[in-house]
DNA sequence: TATTGTTATACTCTATAACTATA
DNA sequence: TATAGTTATAGAGTATAACAATA
């Protein structure tokens, strides 16, 4: 965790108390850690965190021209990716290979292993999907589905 | 930032990718971040990162019997607890007394300022919702905070 | 001896800056 | 000289462990 706002046992507030946690911003933030932490323990098992499940999806996705562009696209520092990428070869999920054109890039490329714990990492997300809304009413899961989707749309890049 | 999963700008997918950024869990835990990330930036001109925000919430709402109750109902480590108290003491927003009748206890209480600062908090996370959901449809921005609330009421404590 | 608050220390995450190699 | 990648270093944030006062 880090900027996170605290989660509150509620204790039936006072009017500053209860005006916060009614926000969209508050409730994102708090459930948006609680998600990313279940996730987290979900995919430990694989010797991955969140960001190597990221750089994955990335790679699948295409975006594989440069560690350098790969940085940019998601928001990092490069070093950070070379952590990753580091980690992420040395499971076999990922290959480096120089570019012959400009022998100063490196070329990430998902091997087999790599498209095999991605398919984890889905899975997994799917799992805490499933855990998160089970007591949800099927009308209260496509709201949620549908609201965040609308909203990943307008603020995530791409 | 921290657990959380990176964002990731489209390059229309593989199957892998489309399937990841399709979860409820990573739609919250990207959208969480950049949430608590604005809300981090509006509160800062305070002098407040966001956990403070929840401590001066969780004082409003009453939790205040000690700092050690207030420690494990935000679901932190007490050293914390006292790091935010002695910032949030130094702005004048709480005030801490001895309880008489356990010397060991510190009550932690908010000032005037404290309420005033509460206040603030909640209106940065106003503006923060408007500008997150500004271009949402109201269909949409009632989606997402009826499925956001639900989740919430499932989800965190209280 | 057990508990509250505090302080000291260590660990994780990630960015910035310095360095190497290619261009 | 400029850029891709790497390595070294530093900072933020937070937990754990050691400690002091009180019970």
């Amino acid at each position: 965790m880090d900027g996170t706002i605290l989660r509150m046992s509620d204790v039936k507030g006072n009017k500053g108390a209860e005006a916060l946690r009614a926000t969209v911003v508050f409730q994102l933030g708090t459930l948006g850690t609680l998600a990313a932490d279940r996730f987290a323990a979900q995919v430990e098992a694989l010797g991955l965190k969140p960001k190597h499940a990221g750089v994955l999806a990335a790679l699948d996705a295409g975006a594989a021209a440069s560690q350098q562009e790969l940085a940019s696209r998601l928001g990092v520092a490069p070093s950070l990716i070379v952590a990753l990428a580091d980690q992420l070869q040395e499971l076999g999920a990922v290959e480096r290979v120089r570019d012959p054109e400009d022998r100063r890039r490196q070329v990430l490329s998902l091997t087999g292993e790599g498209r095999r714990l991605l398919a984890c990492c889905v899975g997994a997300a799917e799992t805490v999907d499933a855990e998160l809304t089970a007591g949800l009413s099927e009308t209260q899961r496509s709201s949620l589905a549908r609201g965040l989707r609308a909203l990943g749309e307008q603020q995530l890049p791409g």
